[in-house]
DNA sequence: GTCTATACCACGATAGAC
DNA sequence: GTCTATCGTGGTATAGAC
């Protein structure tokens, strides 16, 4: 049914060409996953349609990757470890500009923010979709996904744990935690939505670039929510009335 | 292979009963697809599975519900549809007391988390889990699901959108839009993470509820950002520095 | 080392007998 | 209403060609 891969017919010296001009098995199974994972999510993307897409042989995804599901960790990282980098380069270089001295939350926000956004405006095709992808599953209750989101977040969740703290000295470090959960549950969750891309189509049609707007938008509310005090008492004061 | 169903094997006259002691087809199938779906998730779990744990025929599922989406959206209507209920009389409630007066943002916001913590508290078991359920299939990007809450929500967003605008009124209505958007998300997200869970063990290892701590903690942050103050200036302050 | 063909078992869905 | 049989498609494993 799929037409024979015409690539590798004219065969080049195996000794001397590492590379040919064409891209190779792996990559292109990598670069149609991620379109295709991109627009139908990970459960409903088969292999079958991946492989045809690539024009590769079906088994080609477990020879190179063993498992579907570990193609799908080989998609996220390309893209997310980068991200993850230049997040921790750029608050280190806040850091290192204010002399010691705590950086604000809406500073510390820019630094999770900003690689974001570049990441979804360098690649013009799939970059706009990515984080959304990433946001999906960041969401996803797979074991396996859960596993492997925790392992690449940890350390920049450190990192910025530690500059919140500094930022926010009169928290607890349990509440520095929780706010820094639901800031990037917040930034996750609006990444991922289709919901929101409605909504700025409802009053921004031909808004050019919708993510920077989006994030635009969250930033403040975050810092806000940040800065907030401390619910005073222990008593039940958020259960039972009326 | 599965052993045959035991029930029903002695006679009952059929013009007299409707429903004997034990209960029905469809609520066995219902029964335990709403605890495997909230164990695994929607892709994850097979309809062979919940019809062995309901000890009914696999075709049964299809006969009652028509598909395994059929089946997931009864899941979720039954719980979801009264709890949506309650937020807007408990809304309807506060704003009768104010006699006309604008609600607190805090006020607003406990008339979402309450009647979310008493489903959390109501069914000893499963209803723990199902709000996390909630919050993934919010998250999911299958467009049935999608389809389905939105009408699932369309009304309560409607009602509580008018709260807010009336606690804020001096955004737009388009930002707060965006702030119960942001609300919703995080609310969402942070229900349906696992890490919480483990960030809750964390600290507090033998917490009886989890579920009110965790709301305890996440509606004064986003009160706090929904009187944020507006971004002033269109300015790029977000992007591009250093 | 790479790639291909193919077989295997589990899945959701459905038709038709009872 | 319930059940069995069966279909098409899914992920995966492997034997063997190059």
């Amino acid at each position: 049914m799929a037409t024979p891969a015409i690539s590798r017919l004219q065969r080049t010296p195996d000794s001397i060409v590492e590379k040919t001009v064409e891209i190779d098995t792996k990559s292109r199974i990598l670069d149609a996953a991620e379109e295709l994972f991109m627009e139908h999510g990970f459960e409903a993307t088969s292999l079958r349609l991946i492989t045809t897409a690539a024009n590769v042989n079906l088994a080609a995804v477990n020879y190179h990757f063993g498992s579907k599901e570990e193609l799908f960790q080989a998609v996220l990282t390309r893209r997310l470890d980068p991200m993850n980098q230049d997040r921790m380069q750029l608050l280190t270089a806040y850091e290192s500009v204010s002399n010691g001295g705590a950086l604000t939350c809406e500073k510390i926000i820019s630094a999770m923010f900003i690689p974001a956004l570049k990441l979804a405006r360098d690649h013009q095709q799939g970059g706009k979709n990515f984080l959304r992808l990433l946001g999906r599953a960041y969401a996803d209750p797979a074991p396996f996904i859960r596993q492997f989101l925790s392992s690449q977040y940890v350390e920049m969740i450190v990192r910025f744990r530690a500059a919140f703290a500094r930022a926010l000295p009169h928290l607890e470090r349990e509440e520095v935690s929780w706010r820094l959960h639901f800031v990037m549950g917040a930034l996750s969750y609006t990444l991922a939505g289709t919901d929101a891309l409605k909504m700025i189509a409802q009053f921004h049609p031909e808004e050019i670039d919708n993510d920077e707007l989006l994030l635009k938008r969250l930033a403040p509310f975050l810092a806000a929510g940040l800065r907030a005090p401390v619910q005073s008492g222990d008593t039940h004061q958020w259960f039972q009335e009326t």
